[in-house]
DNA sequence: TTGAAAGCGCTAACAC
DNA sequence: GTGTTAGCGCTTTCAA
């Protein structure tokens, strides 16, 4: 008749704290923090007694009391793009790998296929206090940045570029000229760029960019029309895609360097769709040297990024920063890529001139 | 000479609390409290007043005071295997968007390849005071799952069954069914099974299970040796691999049910390395209905499981059982699988007698 | 080696 | 409509 409230969230009796486990082992909770912590000294009898006490409760601490009064979370956040890019899942589960032998428990924020979410999964970070942020995905919205910046949390880019924090990022040019002189050696002379959307925003520009800088140093050209993806609004409509657009021209280029696997191998499906052979009529090459470009398959000639040692120097960063403070230089890394040549790139069928 | 002692961690002022708007706003901060929560009647004046503070202040609640006083976190747990099968990631990635627009944060914590990793993951959690918890993946351990449920700690199985918990899957059994009937359809008769060590185990103990029992209503049967996969210790071993093994024999099968799409493509790979064509040699059914099944040169024909139906309703039975209690009936459902035919299956070459 | 006491930042009664 | 008060479960001086 005069039960407890039933407060949603509450099941039944109520966890044992730390001053169940005083009581129970007839010590102080001050005690009791010390075993469990493993500081102070506590004499060896204590310690048995706490310990049996802890056990026949089935105590665990509570991370909120503890974070509370220790002002620290042990959490660090991660915002993500779309995990549908095998390469962002891959990331992921690196750097909590990396995370979790150092400690610290991971908090992922997909913004899916919705960078507008962005600011809101940053906000959440924020209240949760976590003790710093790694970001695999940045929209490059300057407003937020500058919010980070004044909220002074700690701040990594992984595998994505920002000037203002530390970053660690696969070196985005030397990855590009490793697929454009591919290409070129192979005897391609017309070459497009594939770009996505959803990539983080300095990184498609900065590759743009490496793409057409590469070019020109072979001489040759990155027209506007030969760039696909990206802002273009023509893309979902109607009527023929942009694809099969710049395929049918009489001017098609020979090869295709794209952004990441991800479009990459969309772009295979669509142009196999279309008729056209890949590598016999088009190359493509990709960038990121994801788990299913690898696939006999599928075969995709890409610039593979060193997953594994982004996520731990991104951690490391990380984790500096988190002891260092906000006054410490910048730190900035590029790391170096590999091109894996496979099936989806071959000489061009007819010479260009 | 005397600054603050640069506690790691703390970096530079301290964050404003709900104290600090109450004293810049002039009002109790049992009135911010009620401004913040849109909770109690506060005149509108006053609010502004808040607002205004808040703004001024960049205040942002401190979740982990929240979570102390209210005894809820607001956070629910994931646990989930390896990201390298692309189910798992995009699973992750909507239960977290459908946690998200239910107001909750999610915890994910994947276990890779190393499923021993799972009890750890799982104190993880319980220490953080997870709301709830949902398991993407659950090693069948019935030491941890007592643990789980002395702990009263709300917990659903998403795509993983047990029987003591609320659970969503797809209808194993007729998954498997629309399998076996596709290829037996296409004249099969002698058709193996490969399973994945890193599956679920009850999963994957029942998708055997019912592999055998669909065969045998057609009259047909799975003998021992056409099992692939699992916890077959010769797998990595030096020599002949199982799949080369049962391939080179003369009664090697025509067709093969793969409990996932990661291990079904991984064979077909194999198979096609070994010089066996796909599916004209051999066919392959998937389970799963991943994305990348989909590609135009991957082609696999698989059983789709209905992934959005699947977060969605497992963060109705999660939530409700949070609200609900401990002593509420367990629910479990069966969500119905889709068979997609692609180019992986066929008759196969030489009708057996 | 151990304990007492003072909070960490917030919510929820309850008083005014 | 607003303020006062008493904790939530823990860590951390500081005394004993």
């Amino acid at each position: 008749l005069s039960e407890a409230p039933s407060i949603s969230g509450s099941r039944g009796p109520r966890r044992p704290t730390i001053n169940d486990v005083a009581a129970l082992s007839g010590v102080s909770k001050a005690t009791v923090s010390n075993v469990i912590r493993g500081t102070g000294s506590v004499s060896e009898r204590t310690r048995e007694r706490v310990q049996q006490a802890i056990a026949t409760l089935g105590y665990r601490p509570n991370a909120a009391a503890r974070t509370l009064v220790r002002r620290r979370t042990n959490v660090i956040g991660l915002i993500v793009g779309d995990f549908a890019n095998a390469f962002n899942a891959e990331l992921v589960e690196r750097v909590e790998q990396e995370a979790s032998s150092r400690e610290y428990t991971t908090l992922v924020c997909t913004t899916g296929k919705h960078p507008e979410f962005e600011a809101a999964r940053l906000e959440t970070l924020l209240e949760q206090r976590v003790d710093g942020i790694a970001l695999l995905q940045f929209s490059g919205d300057r407003t937020l940045m500058s919010k980070l910046l004044t909220e002074r949390v700690p701040v990594v880019g992984v595998s994505c570029w920002d000037d203002y924090i530390d970053c660690v990022a696969v070196d985005d040019y030397a990855g590009i000229a490793l697929a454009v002189d591919h290409l070129v050696a192979l005897g391609h002379r017309r070459i497009g760029y594939l770009t996505d959307e959803l990539i983080e925003s300095t990184t498609r520009l900065v590759r743009l960019d490496a793409c057409e800088r590469v070019l020109g140093m072979h001489g040759l050209e990155l027209p506007r029309e030969l760039v696909l993806g990206g802002d273009d609004p023509t893309r979902p409509g109607p009527g023929r895609s942009p694809v099969e657009g710049l395929f049918s021209r009489a001017d098609a280029p020979t090869a295709i360097v794209a952004t990441n696997d991800n479009v990459a191998i969309a772009l295979i499906d669509e142009l196999e769709s279309l008729g056209l052979s890949v590598p016999d009529d088009v190359s493509v090459v990709g960038f990121d040297g994801s788990a299913v470009a690898g696939l006999a398959r599928v075969g995709l000639t890409t610039v593979a990024q060193p997953a594994q040692e982004l996520a731990s120097d991104g951690l490391d960063l990380l984790l500096q920063r988190i002891d260092g403070g906000p006054d410490e230089a910048i730190r900035q890394r590029r790391l170096e890529p590999a091109l894996i040549e496979r099936r989806s790139t071959a000489p061009p069928k007819i010479p260009t001139k």
